[in-house]
DNA sequence: ACCTGAACACCGTTCAAGT
DNA sequence: ACCTGAACACCGTTCAAGT
């Protein structure tokens, strides 16, 4: 890549980075190009789509998740508040940017989703939570990882449409948390 | 009203049913004002925001999830059954346009929002089943309506943005139903 | 009083002309 | 090879001119 080439791309992710933050992912892409002083089809044909831009944005944050998750698995305490406790995360790691969880929990299973490996990262992490709570013996049989992803993504997305404060999500986790954990 | 308001009124909502139908809740507007013959303006002018149309749409749908809420509970079974039942119905009746979940649970508590009382049905409609799983005394003390709503809509809202099929939204309402019951 | 449709604003997308 | 920015398309919104 040329010189050239190589300092708007990261002009433009660093900049779109900061926009999104700040309007979310929805924010007009000409903004972007305008902060990050490129023409618009500078952007284009670094970026072809709105998602291709997002996924560049995000590849920091896939080591969040993990690092994250790591965290909520080295939780002390019981199998419900282990649970409780990663929803809690994982509605923070996917709530970062307005717009987020329904982007994220919307391309879940869409193989030509520009962030389809986003997604991957986030299933993967419902997984190794799964198979923690499976070890221990306290989870339903018939819960998979996707299903999880989605269940927990559906809450977050929710949130984010209405603006719920964190106090009015928890008690949403907490059926969510019955529901996946055996009946004792 | 003046006879060619009121005939313009109403084909513009007729329209509008239509194009929702085909396109779902996020149809270009000024479609709908050249299918109904009318110019832009005049759409404009009956109603100041997209949801306010969509309110109008929505008139006679009102009835009919009363109606389903009354033959969800007149159902036959257990409490679970009951429930899945109604869960499949609430899903059916928001998903009905392509972006209705989104807007509908998006709204839920939004006293500004122009489909306000069409969220208050939905909403009364929850409670109206909790209100019986109560009487049975098989519900978790602390779940009210407004989460209900949200927790289900969330699931409706995900299947919708990922196209789901009712075979992979089951196993999700069942992760619900088993969250909202109690222990036994 | 209501309607029309031109006009504007906004934003994504393309592409001919530059370097 | 890559960039620029004018140009176009699309769509929501406004408003002066009509009836």
């Amino acid at each position: 890549m040329r010189a050239d080439a190589q300092r708007n791309y990261d002009r433009i992710v660093e900049t779109a980075r900061e926009v999104f933050r700040e309007k979310g992912y929805d924010a007009p892409l000409d903004e972007i190009a305008k902060k990050a002083d490129v023409g618009p089809g500078t952007l284009y044909r670094h970026f072809p789509s709105r998602d291709d831009l997002i996924d560049a944005v995000m590849k920091a944050w896939v080591d969040s998740v993990t690092e994250a998750t790591d965290k909520a698995l080295a939780r002390e305490g019981g199998p419900r508040e282990l649970l409780l406790g990663w929803f809690e995360t994982y509605v923070g790691l996917i709530s970062a940017h307005k717009g987020g969880p329904a982007k994220l929990t919307g391309a879940i299973g869409d193989k030509d989703s520009p962030i389809r490996s986003k997604c991957q990262v986030l299933v993967s992490s419902n997984r190794r939570v799964l198979d923690r709570l499976q070890a221990d013996g306290v989870l339903r049989p018939d819960v998979d990882e996707v299903q999880l992803s989605r269940l927990v993504g559906g809450v977050a997305t929710v949130a984010d449409q209405s603006d719920l404060p964190t106090a009015a999500v928890r008690p949403l986790l907490e059926v969510l948390a019955d529901g996946v954990l055996v009946r004792s």
